[in-house]
RNA sequence: GCGCCCGUAGCUCAGCCGGAUAGAGCAACGGACUUCUAAUCCGUAGGUCGCAGGUUCGAAUCCUGCCGGGCGUACCA
């Protein structure tokens, strides 16, 4: 509209600029403002040489609106058009969310284009903690919301089975082993991980029949590693599936070594193949600091072994040979000194760097009793994320998890989380959506029948309030592009909460039942596109709807 | 030293691909339940957006430099 105004007001003369401005639309802060604002004149200020006041009239002037969609389009001091939406035209709209309820917030900004995300990527080393929680979380909403943006999602754990830290595993369960049945004299390796959970581990019957009547040294450490891998991955995805994160794919890094060939060494092959590797001390370095890393970076050891870096870059070399349009990974905050070298090593591999986008997600922190709860990784007592989830529940985590931004570091509140109040913002929200059903089981109740509800009757929902809810509502695929847009799941949350907020103050000024027909209806409807944004809401963040409470 | 993130109300944080009077929750204070769920609502109070420059008609937002906090800076993963 915006854009016929400024051709039409160009052609009949009244602006000269040939360039088109990019038009931007945007919500006032204040009501007064109007529904929509747009601030073109002040950007074509200074190419028409004219006050953006001036050049706001002719364009308004030029104005050519569909029937019954404005009321009224203002010119404001600074330079602001603000367009102000014929009420009647916003109940129509709201028709949109009936016709198709599970729908309404979708929209087509991934085009079909397909993602790979991988998130979580926990070492098999050791139960999830809190901080895997967070990725976990925010990597499933992310899904979700990628989903509902018209992308196809792929989700993937990517399991690092090999290398040191299943060395180091194996020694320790080893070693715990050995303790238990022979005493506390068996050493314990300086470098063991030092949790309980190990020690739970070897006493485990699948733990010692998998073990057997082994004696050999050698034989007992690589059949404890495995077996203390595997029990320790089932607990994770136990963990992960009892807090509704699903994973398409298992990705098993020793696989790259094992399966259809070495992909390890294939992929160091095709570097060597570009000229980008180069020997040096014995080892094989990656010419990474002419891609953008700060240094070079060892690839193989000097003893032959390949790094953790080689897996990596084999394991993302066969992502994009697996042709997703986008890569996704979420990775700990502590990794992002790691990017540089894995988009470089893409680079050299002849792969579009730019299609791989991380996000780092800051650390957690947990709070109770207005306390900070000591972690200690290096003594193995961390807070795992399943303890968290039994004390809270799922709903509250998952919530908590995606009300911070990612790049934030985030407070966890358990006392809050565990409060079944006002203060709590899950309940908060869930409550929203369970008196919104409450209302319609009421009415159903009195004997009144509104199971046919649809679209409001025009010239009935006038309050500044009732606008202001319902242009929210239609906002609501726009929370959800954003989101997904910008690779931000809070967004969503803070919308649900904002339109939680603005209903209970509808509820408790204005009645819904009882109002007569024609007005009792039309809240009605109103109502129910609340419930159903606010249920396709909770639904993004894979939180729990309830319809009582 | 270098790199990334953060610094906004007493606390926890939104807002940050420039816009109008900087928002929310908690905490504080004062109100609202014979009426649709008080797990709710209404009101009051609370701010030199870390500091200093720059770009701009306009800066919490972009750039530069400082200060403060977190994380990283391995032939570990």
């Amino acid at each position: 509209m915006f854009e016929n105004a400024f051709e039409s007001a160009r052609a009949a003369g009244d602006l000269t600029s040939e360039d088109k401005p990019a038009v931007v639309i945007e919500t006032p802060p204040n009501e007064a403002f109007g529904d929509f604002s747009c601030n073109i004149a002040m950007t074509l200020a200074r190419a028409e040489r004219k006050a953006p006041l001036v050049i706001a009239e002719k364009i308004v002037k030029h104005f050519e609106a569909p029937e019954g969609f404005l009321r009224d389009a203002r010119i404001e001091k600074p330079g602001f058009i603000n367009l102000y939406l014929d009420g009647d035209f916003l109940c129509a709209k709201l028709g949109e969310i009936f016709s198709s309820p599970d729908d309404f917030g979708k929209n087509e900004s991934g085009a079909g284009k397909s993602v790979h995300l991988e998130f979580v990527s926990a070492n098999p080393t050791g139960p999830l903690h809190v901080g895997h929680g967070r990725g976990a979380a925010l990597g499933d909403v992310l899904g979700r919301v990628l989903e509902a943006s018209d992308f196809r999602v792929h989700r993937e754990y990517y399991i690092n089975d090999a290398g040191n830290q299943i060395e180091t595993l194996a020694k320790s369960a080893c070693a715990r082993y050995l303790q238990d049945v022979k005493g506390d004299a068996v050493p314990f390796p300086g470098d063991g991980y030092q949790g309980e959970y190990i020690r739970e581990i070897v006493k485990s019957s699948r733990f010692r029949e998998g073990i057997g009547a082994l004696e050999d040294e050698q034989a007992l450490l690589s059949q404890a590693g495995v077996i203390a891998k595997d029990l320790i991955l089932e607990d994770i995805k136990k963990s992960l599936s009892e807090f509704r994160v699903r994973f398409d794919e298992w990705f098993s890094e020793s696989s790259l070594f094992t399966e259809n060939g070495n992909k390890i060494e294939e992929a160091i092959a095709a570097l060597e193949a570009t000229g980008k590797l180069y020997e040096k001390d014995g080892a094989k370095w990656l010419a990474s600091s002419a891609y953008g890393d700060e240094k070079d970076r060892v690839v193989v050891r000097d003893d032959g072994r390949p790094t953790y870096l080689a897996s990596d870059i084999a394991y993302h070399h066969l992502k994009y040979e697996r042709g997703f349009d986008r890569y996704i990974n979420i990775w700990g905050a502590d990794h992002h000194g790691y990017l540089p070298r894995v988009r470089a090593s893409m680079g050299m591999l002849g792969h579009d760097p730019d299609k791989l986008d991380v996000l780092f997600v800051q650390f957690v922190s947990l709070r109770r009793g207005g306390e900070a709860v000591q972690m200690s990784t290096r003594a193995g007592e961390f807070e795992e994320l399943s303890a968290v989830v039994d004390e809270v529940g799922v709903d509250a985590a998952r919530f908590f998890f995606l009300m911070r931004s990612a790049d934030t570091a985030l407070e966890f509140d358990l006392d809050l989380a565990k409060e079944q109040s006002s203060e709590n913002p899950v309940y908060y929200v869930q409550y929203a959506h369970a008196r919104a059903c409450s209302l319609f089981r009421q009415a159903a109740e009195e004997g009144e029948s509104f199971d046919d509800l649809d679209e409001p009757p025009p010239g009935v929902l006038v309050l500044a309030e009732e606008r202001q809810l319902m242009k929210n509502l239609l906002e609501w695929p726009d929370v959800v592009r954003t989101a997904a847009e910008r690779l931000e799941p809070h967004h969503i949350t803070f919308g649900l909460i904002a339109l939680a907020k603005q209903f209970h103050a509808y509820y408790n000024r204005n009645r819904i039942l009882g109002q007569g027909d024609g007005l009792t209806r039309a809240r009605l409807c109103l109502a129910k596109c609340v419930q159903i944004v606010l249920k396709n809401g909770l639904n993004l963040l894979g939180v729990s709807a309830p319809e009582k409470m």
